[in-house]
DNA sequence: GATGAATGAGTCTTCATTCAT
DNA sequence: GATGAATGAAGACTCATTCAT
């Protein structure tokens, strides 16, 4: 019909709407988007449901939100390791770190970044998968150029080592999560930080084939 | 009230039964559960939706179905390359190979699994969690097995080690469905095995560190 | 989504589905199509609201099958009237009649058809008008053909005095509806026909200019 | 409660209230009361929704509003021509050209009344209907006196009449609106007017019965 | 067993209206 | 006066589930 635009223009207009993105990343965290009801996302904000409307034209509007306002932020860190001075090695150690350390202080982001917007169907089928992709891009960079500087084995499909990288970012994460891979302490963080890397850069295997 | 019998034994019944699963495996797989309706599992097996409700108490026991009778056969065969007389190195390439092979062959099962079952939070609810994780045990154990006989490297965290291997298989598999990672001949999945398996044992690093 | 057939195969459900016709047909006539709920018309019919949807994919559609079921009976009559062999004195005196009456017995059916299909906006722009103006078409041919004939004046305008004839109709019947017009007794239905008849022959004035 | 002044005698309070209305008139006419959302006035009127109720208590004042001062104008034209020193004709040949022009020239205004008075169950129940039915009046005045006169059928029904001729010159009108009775050129509407008079004056009989 | 008509709780969404700024 | 954020009642629509046939 008409084309309400959806305001925001004043300070407390994005305020409210920032509300709402940060309760949407809690309870679609929790449940799901199918899960969640507008109602839930609106108690979290404490505001009336009616107003989730005045920001966003449906739920899934506010997962698309997540999505542009949070992706682009983490893309544009890995861009920058990407970008930076450093060994294959280092790049990989900041990634790891980044990952775990990222999971630890916004994890419900990352979770639904994870569940809702990379695994999705329904998220991949209505938006620019691309825009999801770029993810990965950087990481692939990263790898083909430790190939060329021969810190990398030459063997390397690097869009495929992409994937293993991101994967076991992922099921660790997931693990925390779930809480099938419980870290009560500071120390245990690190240590699956170098655990992490280790097995990316070195593998399982005691001795090379 | 809560009594009654849902299944039958019959001959037919069976197969009705066994159709509205594979019905509800491709649906899940497609739309989650959530986003799937009954009528379409009926549509997709070809009965009336009434007729779901003679063989399953509600949608969700569908879901448990799928698990029950399926996840069973996938820890199984885990357990039995756990049991085989093999190399670690040998072992991994079963695994790998057994992944690939399986999310080709049945992949609507393959993200059912991963995606309603692994990942979701009502399903691990409302499920006892043990029964999803005896699938990391054997791989566990696999691991375990390697370090204590000197093929796996000494400072393995074999708990972390499984979730790592358990991740690149889900990435990569999640890759062939989603169709960014797209492989249209068969070498290309046999060229992805033994790169996933060198990349397991032996890292990406050119030379251990 | 998926194509919900909006059912009807068995006898009953073809009786439900008449009856929520019926009774929205009286909710439309009294509180218009946009004032009408949904619940309205189940409760009129005596089924819950849900089965309104089992049979009608929302409420436009119920109004769409008033029209296509109804109007098509309409115009049948008129097309009836067109083709018998009758002086253009006598056709015009059956239109008459057929209005006054079919007003006064089914006067919910000819308010709906008046104000939510001929008169509205929303009803023509989403249907073909033509399916609509296809009733003006008999009564221009029996104006046409009574001119050809000499019954009627040749300086006539067939197609706008079309609208004339079936505006003094509609309004008139109005005048019933709104109670502005009142008649209570059979004889008053039967000299408000006489007069109409006079004056859409012989119009007001005493002698012929 | 009730007693906010609601409407200020302010210069600029007064432009925006005709604005108000204005915008009203013309999306009423197009979409109806009940479509018809306060936010789509404001647009239209170019001011913001909130300010549309510093002027009106609710949506429905609007609407008595557009009737109160509108109706009262229309209603003393028609006095104004029944009390002219004219004949029948003459008078008829007024109306009939004040139909025709006023349509013409402020189409949403008719159509609002049209639709949205005269026909609304809602406004009619809501106001006195009376205040409505004024505009019968001096039609059917002129029609009596007409007869009165001998200019006009002695046996005519005035107050049926009435009906009769405001039900053609509504539906005439409506088929302009509607653009099924379409008039591009000025000469057009002119023979319209002939043709209408003529019809009312003298009926379609090529000669009186 | 099989069908699909029937039910109604659960949600989404709209939008009139209020009110702080 | 003017704005638009905020509220929440109202209603449309979906769909899991029951049950008569």
């Amino acid at each position: 019909m008409s084309s309400r635009p959806v305001a925001r223009p004043t300070r407390r207009g994005a305020a409210t709407r920032e509300r709402i993105i940060e309760a949407a990343t809690e309870v679609f965290a929790r449940r799901g988007v199918h899960g969640t009801r507008v109602a839930d996302i609106a108690e979290r904000a404490g505001v009336a449901y009616g107003l989730v409307y005045h920001h966003f034209r449906n739920k899934e509007e506010i997962l698309s939100a997540i999505f542009a306002e949070r992706w682009a932020q983490y893309v544009a860190y890995l861009e920058e390791v990407a970008g930076m001075p450093l060994s294959f090695r280092e790049r990989m150690a900041r990634l790891v770190h980044f990952w775990v350390e990222t999971y630890r202080v916004e994890t419900d982001l990352m979770t639904v970044m994870i569940n809702e917007i990379t695994r999705s169907y329904e998220f991949l089928e209505s938006h620019d998968i691309t825009a999801v992709l770029v993810a990965f891009d950087p990481i692939e960079r990263i790898i083909a150029e430790g190939r060329e500087s021969g810190q990398v084995r030459a063997t390397v499909d690097a869009r495929l080592a992409t994937y293993a990288v991101l994967g076991v970012a992922e099921m660790v994460l997931t693990g925390y999560v779930i809480g099938s891979l419980p870290r009560s302490d500071q120390g245990a963080y690190a240590r699956d930080e170098a655990q992490l890397l280790a097995l990316l850069l070195d593998g399982l295997s005691a001795s090379p084939s």
